[in-house]
DNA sequence: GATTGATCTGAACAAATGTTCAGTTAATAT
DNA sequence: ATATTAACTGAACATTTGTTCAGATCAATC
């Protein structure tokens, strides 16, 4: 035996990626060997390689991608002027996006010791511009006097902690919805950031 | 050569501890070796096996003295009865703990799933009586009326969350003191909690 | 219908893994 | 000084690891 009936590039391709993904975040990168990958995709091990240099570069390429998808994807939103409903707007958008994908975000928390130095940098630089993101909006509604924070650099950082803990709780068919969710976490956030009650 | 000069059950024992809490912080548990752990003691691999049956159980050590740890601090804390006191209290407490421990709080939080059945149980439930401690702090300040939360059980995870975030970018030697990084938090936690400002 | 090129197999490789254990050494007790 | 024992070495073990590659097979093209 040697090629399958139907196999298709286009088909291995992202199945070997997403078979990765969720392997890597339940066992962890170190754990999983290319043989498990392979065996859930349906193909022996040697035939990875036709679609990544190496074990490493299947982990930079998810955690690449994913900031690369986030950034992207707040970049074409339509963000209120107002800081109070631009603030709204980010909880909302920030907590879709990482509820969506549980798998990506686990591995992006925990995997990036185990990227080759040249890559780590390059995820943690696209980290940080999305930390300045929440950096000015928190500075803008401080500015204007709708936030009442004691220090925005460390409130922006507590509010992704903030923001990013439902990932570890929150299930699509549990007690919440993901609408009433960002309604709590709204609620939560303008209250952190002292947003007065009447707003 | 054996038995080398001033070697001692009673130091290798925690080197040994200490080595390995360290690597699996930095590396990950499934990426650490028995034999890195023992050349960071200055011991052979097989020394190892005096002191642990094997390398998992050198993990759940770990965890289980951790939240062992935790747990048996908060139970002598004095907490005020006043729910806003007890709020201040509990954040001060928490980052304390935490921020002193970072390599423990990480593997804490990515190690879970590298336990057997039976030890990531026994870990789960301890960390279930924690936040059983911080659900009824909260409870007892809506039932006072100090605090203003949508839902607590919601409300405590994600205070957890937000407490626990210090952790991963907090130093000793930073721009912060870890008195200054109290205080904001505890600002931050009573505004989220709706404690109205006079109070 | 033959040719070609992409896709995959299956076996092989050296290196590294957790763990065991007989034997050696140094500290302690007699 | 001698015997005893806890602490450790060093080598060995069966597996498993990431990666390579010659050859087999199928799909598309002419």
């Amino acid at each position: 035996m040697a090629r399958k009936t139907g196999s298709h590039s286009e088909i291995t391709g992202p199945k070997i990626k997403q078979a990765a993904l969720v392997l890597f975040a339940r066992h962890g990168f170190a754990a999983v060997t290319m043989r498990q990958i392979a065996a859930n995709v349906g193909v022996q091990a040697g035939a990875i390689y036709n679609y990544t240099p190496d074990k490493q570069a299947l982990l930079f390429d998810l955690l690449q991608g994913h900031m690369a998808d986030l950034l992207s994807k707040w970049a074409v939103e339509l963000v209120p002027k107002n800081p109070i409903a631009a603030l709204d707007h980010f909880v909302a958008f920030h907590l879709d996006f990482h509820i969506k994908r549980p798998e990506l975000v686990f591995i992006s928390y925990m995997e990036l010791r185990n990227l080759s130095e040249a890559n780590f940098k390059a995820i943690v630089e696209q980290r940080r511009i999305y930390e300045k993101i929440i950096y000015n909006l928190i500075l803008s509604g401080v500015v204007s006097g709708d936030f009442l924070v004691p220090d925005p650099k460390i409130t922006s950082l507590a509010l992704i902690a903030l923001l990013t803990g439902p990932v570890d709780w929150f299930r699509e068919d549990g007690r919440l919805t993901s609408d009433e969710l960002t309604r709590q976490y709204c609620i939560l956030t303008r209250q952190a950031l002292g947003v007065s009650a009447q707003a």
